[in-house]
DNA sequence: ATTAAATAGGACAAAATTGTCCGATATAAA
DNA sequence: TTTATATCGGACAATTTTGTCCTATTTAAT
């Protein structure tokens, strides 16, 4: 479905996101220890997101990575999944014709769609906020 | 979604399928043309579905591929997609956790689920019989 | 029997994705 | 101003996926 980058980015944020609310600003280290990721490649992805103002960054001693509380709300599953892995998990052809074109669908355009389009939606309605709340109480894991 | 070797591999037994219900035996060279894939590649493809017993292989002079008749009502997409991709996307977590568990759910389990959910039964509810239906007719597309 | 045409399968190659390492740069604190 | 601690970014390495090539094997027709 997604990526690996895409997943790491997405527990990333989220845990981001978590500490944030708390006022604490978080190192890269500490992001992939919580959320159990290769350390190196989590801080490209995590350029990325950054790039892509998803995540703020902040260099130097007692820097690294938090998020603007007015934006956790703000801020879709969606931005970060099409940040990393672009739009075609919401836009391209399930069976990977050049595009997905319902003039010329191939043969599980109409059912395959309905689902893409289903996900595209609830990535689109799922605000990092969301994703934040079962962490603090122990309800939801960004590891195992 | 699925793995270009996935992809080719459903474009080429539907098409298989088509010809089929025909009485026609193709070629991989046939297959290849019409699906618009990479010949050699889709070659080890169809000997995965082979070994899987998804379609039927003849080797020698006038062989090819075909599907019985019988079966091309029976056969689901989900069988196709199991046997070259696995079970992932009917079963994984969509963050990348090692299993997907409702006991120790990731932030986006309870939504991903349900999408999910809904891709499997579109996948084992879906035979390659109605894939074919439109192909004939001009009404869905194998290339582009 | 020989030949031609087809798939099977192993070895290899290219490309994409995933992952690592290290020096440059920025920042806070001593 | 120096030092310690961060991220940034480029180069590189490993792994997986995608794709190619060549020989062996099987089969039908001559
Ligand atoms: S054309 Fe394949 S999903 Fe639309
Ligand atoms: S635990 Fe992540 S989808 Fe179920």
């Amino acid at each position: 479905m997604f990526s690996k980058a895409c997943e790491y980015g997405i527990r990333a944020s989220t845990y981001i996101a978590s500490q944030s609310l708390r006022n604490r600003r978080v190192s890269l280290k500490e992001i992939a220890e919580e959320i159990d990721s290769p350390i190196a490649f989590t801080a490209k992805i995590l350029q990325q997101l950054s790039r892509n103002r998803i995540v703020d960054s902040v260099k130097g001693s007692a820097g690294g990575f938090q998020i603007e509380n007015k934006q956790i709300e703000k801020i879709k599953l969606s931005e970060i999944v099409y940040a990393i892995d672009g739009n075609e998990v919401s836009m391209g052809c399930g069976l990977g014709l050049k595009k997905c074109n319902s003039n010329k669908p191939c043969p599980v355009h109409d059912k395959f769609v309905k689902i893409r389009d289903e996900l595209k939606m609830m990535l689109e309605n799922t605000s990092l906020y969301e994703m934040t709340e079962g962490l603090e109480v122990g309800l939801t894991y960004l590891k195992r």
